[in-house]
RNA sequence: GCCCGAGUGGCGGAAUUUGGUAGACGCACGGGACUUAAAAUCCCGAGUGGGCAACCACGUGCCGGUUCGACUCCGGCCUCGGGCACCA
């Protein structure tokens, strides 16, 4: 007996392929520019090419594809481009590993990466991709680049940066995730290097404050882009140093504590530290301040809570308001990147100071008291952070902190011991990549010159294609003699090009402006192009960007609103981030994660022993549970996919993988399929009913006919206002659910209101096609030809609900006795109380509920509810 | 430690915008029809407990409050997930 293959209930291979045709054929989705339509901007994070597009992206894009369908539909100019993100590190190693070029990696990858995008039915307008490794495009990252640089936005410093010894290239700080690579996992190492840097902290005080003005972004995301920012409001107060003139600048956010200050402590790599250490105090602090250095270098924000230590530098200093004279410490805990490097110190107030004079004998000074107490320094447990009264504060002693803080800050302006100040835990951008693949930096290095820009008229800077790549050691570039030795543009003498490349999100943090003007050779993109669409109106894309291309994104917008390139204030009007999909791992005691292939009843292929339970966890190679999107495509067709992906969670929720739900989504499209060919007949004998008509007359058809319009309403609502496309879907199932359990109002022809009710019916069955397009657009095309309709649906128009069908003359009332659901009485809407009251004494089982007993309170909500209070 | 978010059937989830029939829709499950049989399809059932049944009681993480009425609002906890982490 031959085992049957899968059951064809429709064909969908031929069904999508003839589509995509019919659409490509006719550049069904090329951006209209009719002037009498609205434009509407639908962009979802752009792939990296790496070479098959997995579950993220089928739900992401599935997501734009239907907003950008219905959108199309309901008479919008879409703009919904498609690009690639591809200058990255893995075309690096990949090309090492295979003895190949990175390019053709990625072009190979592109392409292959196209071809499913395209087998996914996705409405793209594909003569405006881009592709991130193209002259044509990142010679414009250079031309920026160079602006920057003009503006004084784009320098070059030393300093200490990020290093993953894998990937062997610096990272940026967004890059490094507890002290590892965000990309291997390395342990990141400390550096000391050259490095270009993007002055992103210019823009921190915008970037913070427009994250209270982007009402269409999730409040998560712009809660970690503010702690991200980390703005400090407080005052940099100068300590100068007993018997010299040395001054200790330190940045405080609680000058009300300013009286409370017992020591001063300093960063082990602190400048002055070495200057004004008291000579016999001096090996001592070296050491500690050489263990410490090396100690912070290799700390993971792991290991944060590691015990407070210092040492006494020798040095003692003043406090400006109080002339107090206090020891200063080298301190394992203050940090040398943030604020000065030096903190004074209030044990009373500070939990870390308090732990520090703890252990180190110094004095506990309390100058705020909570209110109506007093604390005792010899038997406090922990620093007194909150608010409180003042107290041993000279002339603030009795207020309340709050009002002393601004006092005080002026009475240090007015002796110049200080000044307000604001801080930021934002560092410049690191750009500089020690990698071939990606965008090189238009500098030349002269030795009599110094640092000198390659002149516009000479970029693009190409990347060579004749390299060595190891993927150790420096730059592959520094081994190209073609691409390193040119001559000085200012004096024309041999100087050598930078090696270093940028890193990839410069790249991404503007293609959203290049879309508009794909094409464009004279600008990065037209400003009026890109005018016509910018702020993108909704952009779709993992919430792992949170810091990093969505941060990056906004800095970019607003520098290039400064240098004159449009006008737009932030890049992405509305956002949605989709959660992660996830899928169930399986777990060998021996063999750690396996494949489902080597699973059997439970047990492992190799050794049988029995696995553990695995976690759901997001897809990933390293922990076996990836599903190939294509191999689901191939069983159950693109149209599955897309409505699987959509329905089985809403967007924003992590989307757990089950097979079983696809079948389901799969089964759906086959009722509708039946639903209409097995009625073909009789839909296609007649017209659909027209809601201008006014309301069919008999009551089945009357019913249908207020359905198929909630439905209209419901998936409209659904899709443009919520997002929320699990309900819309639900609710088109009911409507088919509906259309199943009517369908005996075709059978009767001799019925009185026959032709009115196949007509309803039809107009029902043409408004499931409709609504169901955007999530399954080849089916519903199909069957919208096959009932006879020429205009394809991506030219049709999207359904108004009629508000005519959605008024109802009567509603079901629920009768609540004493809170509890007793009854349902039949209501004219907008009943009068004294109306409903009589209806519910008239009610039998209302009745019975309240015999014998006193009715205290009626409460009557119009056409919603009635609570009887009884007793 | 700090800051977010979430806890609803066997499962994914709905209802939370505006307090008003909790569990839509789907999966899995059980039953029926069709079939020689199976698959597919169509129909029916189903929160838990009790009852032949009509029906009754209980039920949205826990405790309490507001209200005629609370998954929804308020106060206090618990658990899980995420982000940040010596930021002065």
């Amino acid at each position: 007996m031959a085992l049957q293959a899968e059951p064809i209930r429709y064909d969908h291979a031929a069904i999508e392929q003839r589509w995509q045709t019919v659409w490509e054929k006719h550049g069904a989705f090329s951006v209209g520019s009719d002037p009498s339509k609205k434009n509407y901007y639908v962009l979802e994070m752009f792939p990296y090419p790496s070479g098959r597009i997995h579950m993220g992206h089928v739900r992401n894009y599935s997501i734009g594809d239907v907003l950008a369908r219905f959108l199309k539909m309901r008479g919008f100019n879409v703009l919904h481009p498609m690009g690639w993100d591809s200058f990255g590190l893995p075309a690096e190693n990949a090309a090492i590993a295979h003895g190949s070029h990175p390019a053709k990696w990625t072009y190979e990858n592109i392409k292959s990466m196209k071809k499913q995008l395209k087998r996914m039915g996705l409405s793209y307008d594909w003569s405006r991709e881009v592709a991130t490794c193209s002259p044509d495009y990142y010679r414009w990252n250079q031309w920026m680049f160079l602006k920057l640089l003009e503006k004084g936005l784009a320098y070059r410093k030393r300093s200490t940066v990020n290093f993953c010894p894998q990937c062997a290239t610096v990272l940026a700080n967004e890059q490094v995730e507890d002290g590892l690579c965000w990309r291997c996992s390395s342990r990141v190492e400390m550096k000391e290097l050259e490095q270009w840097f993007l002055k992103i902290t210019a823009y921190a005080n915008e970037l913070l404050d427009y994250t209270y003005k982007l009402p269409g972004w999730p409040e998560k995301v712009l809660l970690m882009q503010r702690n991200w920012i980390g703005r400090s409001v407080g005052a940099d107060v100068a300590f100068r140093l007993d018997g010299s003139d040395e001054v200790i600048n330190i940045f405080t956010t609680r000058p009300d504590t300013l009286y409370g200050v017992t020591f001063m402590s300093l960063a082990a790599a602190h400048p002055l530290l070495d200057k004004i250490t008291a000579k016999d105090s001096r090996s001592a602090v070296a050491s500690f301040a050489a263990r410490v250095s090396a100690e912070v270098n290799n700390r993971g924000s792991r290991e944060a809570d590691v015990k407070k230590e210092g040492v006494f530098t020798g040095a003692w200093c003043i406090n400006p308001l109080n002339e107090a004279r206090v020891p200063v410490y080298a301190a394992n805990f203050v940090l040398m990147g943030y604020g000065t490097g030096a903190v004074m110190a209030v044990p009373a107030h500070d939990q870390r100071d308090f732990e520090f004079a703890k252990e180190y004998g110094i004095p506990i000074k309390v100058v705020i008291n909570p209110p109506g107490k007093t604390l005792d320094p010899a038997t406090m447990k922990e620093a007194y952070v909150a608010e409180g009264v003042m107290a041993d504060s000279d002339r603030f002693t009795g207020m309340e902190n709050l009002e002393a803080l601004p006092l005080i800050v002026k009475l240090l302006e007015a002796k110049g011991a200080g000044r307000p100040t604001t801080n930021y835990k934002l560092r410049d951008w690191g750009i500089s990549r020690q990698r071939y693949w990606g965008c090189p930096i238009p500098i030349i290095h002269c030795a009599s010159c110094g640092v000198q820009p390659v002149p516009y008229q000479q970029l693009p800077v190409v990347l060579p294609e004749n390299v060595k790549l190891t993927g150790i050691g420096s730059s592959p570039l520094a081994e190209s003699s073609e691409f390193i030795d040119v001559k000085c543009p200012e004096c024309g003498s041999p100087a050598r090009r930078e090696t270093d490349t940028m890193d990839t999100f410069v790249d991404s943090s503007w293609y959203f402006l290049r879309y508009a003007s794909p094409h464009s050779s004279s600008a990065p993109f037209d400003k009026k192009e890109a005018m016509r669409w910018m702020p993108v109106d909704q952009y779709i894309g993992g919430i792992e960007h949170a810091v990093l291309h969505l941060l990056y994104a906004r800095f970019f917008t607003k520098a290039l609103r400064d240098l004159g390139l449009h006008d737009v204030d932030e890049p992405f009007a509305n956002l949605l981030t989709q959660g992660m999909v996830r899928k169930q791992t399986l777990k060998c005691p021996e063999h750690g994660f396996i494949y489902p292939e080597e699973a059997v009843n439970g047990a492992c292929v190799h050794c049988g022993k029995t696995l553990e339970t695995g976690a759901i966890e997001k897809m990933s190679k390293s922990r076996k549970n990836v599903i190939d999107p294509d191999r689901i495509i191939e069983r159950y067709g693109a149209d599955t996919t897309r409505l699987f992906s959509l329905f089985a969670a809403p967007p924003e929720k992590d989307l757990d993988w089950s097979e079983d739900g696809v079948e389901g989504a799969y089964r759906f499209l086959g009722r509708v399929w039946r639903l209409i060919v097995e009625n073909i007949g009789v839909l296609n004998s007649c017209k659909p009913f027209d809601p201008a008509s006014g309301l069919p007359g008999s009551e089945d058809a009357l019913k249908l006919h207020q359905i198929t319009h909630r439905t209209i309403r419901k998936v409209t609502q659904d899709i443009g206002e919520r997002f929320h496309f699990n309900t819309a879907i639900s609710s088109i199932m009911e409507l088919v659910n509906e259309l199943y359990q009517l369908k005996h109002l075709q059978e009767a022809p001799a019925h009185e209101h026959y032709k009115e009710t196949i007509e309803v019916y039809k107009e029902a069955v043409e408004s499931v096609v409709i609504l169901l397009s955007p999530f399954a657009p080849h089916i519903s095309e199909e069957l919208w030809s096959m009932i006879g309709k020429d205009v394809p649906l991506y030219k049709s128009g999207w359904p108004e609900a009629s508000t005519e069908a959605l008024v109802t003359a009567e509603v079901s009332l629920v009768v609540q006795i004493n809170g509890k659901v007793r009854s349902k009485v039949v209501a004219p809407v907008n009943a009068s109380a004294e109306a409903i009251k009589e209806l519910v004494m008239n009610d039998a089982k209302s009745v019975e509920w309240i015999a014998g007993k006193e009715i205290r309170k009626f409460v009557y909500v119009p056409n919603k509810i009635i609570n009887l209070v009884v007793g």
